[in-house]
DNA sequence: ATGGTAGAGGGTCTA
């Protein structure tokens, strides 16, 4: 019995709905959270996707900026919204599904990417972020008994070493100064949660989930960042069978400049 | 130090 969970920040998912057919066609995942769906709730594609067997979704969109979604094949339950830092920002959606006899809350999130300069006092989108990551530190991932716990979503920071092109040019570039990889590190400690791409992936390997589209030749450059992330409680972490970065959907016409990233579970 | 690209929505803002 296997459970495939699917991340990717789709950058507009009206734009990119026959990307997002494409890759449920071919990948076939259980669930697909969304971030950055750039939509209100009522003009997400929500028929076009369950027809593909998606028919529990959940969103929570915003006009313009930001938005998340959950579109599930199997029910999704007890779903919540929290404006994390009070701003009214869609960067948050969660809900609860069954498998394997568990009961598990999958979290959705989409950090603030933080503005270009590492300075609160002159940038306030930094302070946000930085803001945004104190309060995640209060999300256990035994928050609720009996129920395990998945955390997705594009978290704008790479945390490791190599989960940069180049740790040391990129110390003082927002995703990687050490504010903000400490906190997620705090965050994961704090929540007892499990970094599962690393534990499929060792530390010292490069991994990376997003390419930005100002290189000039993105692939040959190949100056990646690991911003996209799936954790989980410590009792399912154990059911992890493999973890999927689709590398090629980079490549892909008029693409999202993050890729997919999968998780498959199978029960003990 | 700078500029490079992309999307939403019709301003610039966000990334």
């Amino acid at each position: 019995m296997t459970l495939a969970i699917t991340t990717w920040n789709i950058n507009s998912v009206r734009l990119r709905l026959p990307i997002v057919e494409d890759f449920l066609r071919r990948t076939n995942p259980d669930i697909l959270c969304l971030q950055e769906i750039k939509c209100q709730n009522d003009q997400f594609p929500v028929e076009q996707i369950a027809a593909l067997g998606y028919s529990n979704i959940v969103i929570h969109g915003q006009k313009g900026y930001h938005g998340v979604a959950i579109c599930s094949k199997l029910p999704l339950t007890e779903d919540h919204r929290q404006d994390y830092c009070g701003v009214g920002d869609s960067r948050h959606i969660s809900a609860i599904f069954e498998w394997a006899g568990r009961r598990i809350r999958l979290h959705n999130f989409y950090v603030p990417a933080g503005g270009d300069e590492p300075n609160r006092e002159i940038n306030p989108k930094f302070g946000h972020k930085l803001d945004f990551i104190e309060e995640m530190k209060a999300l256990s991932a035994e928050a609720e008994v009996g129920t395990g716990a998945i955390l997705v979503g594009d978290l704008n920071i790479a945390p490791l070493e190599h989960d940069v092109w180049s740790h040391k040019q990129m110390l003082k570039i927002v995703s990687h100064t050490p504010v903000e990889t400490e906190g997620l590190l705090e965050v994961m400690r704090q929540g007892a949660w499990v970094d599962l791409m690393r534990q499929h992936v060792p530390a010292s390997e490069k991994l990376y989930t997003w390419w930005s589209y100002r290189a000039k030749d993105w692939a040959a450059a190949d100056r990646g960042r690991r911003l996209d992330h799936i954790w989980s409680s410590a009792d399912l972490s154990p059911l992890l069978s493999r973890i999927d970065i689709l590398k090629e959907a980079r490549g892909w016409t008029q693409p999202s400049d993050h890729v997919p990233v999968t998780a498959y579970f199978k029960a003990a």
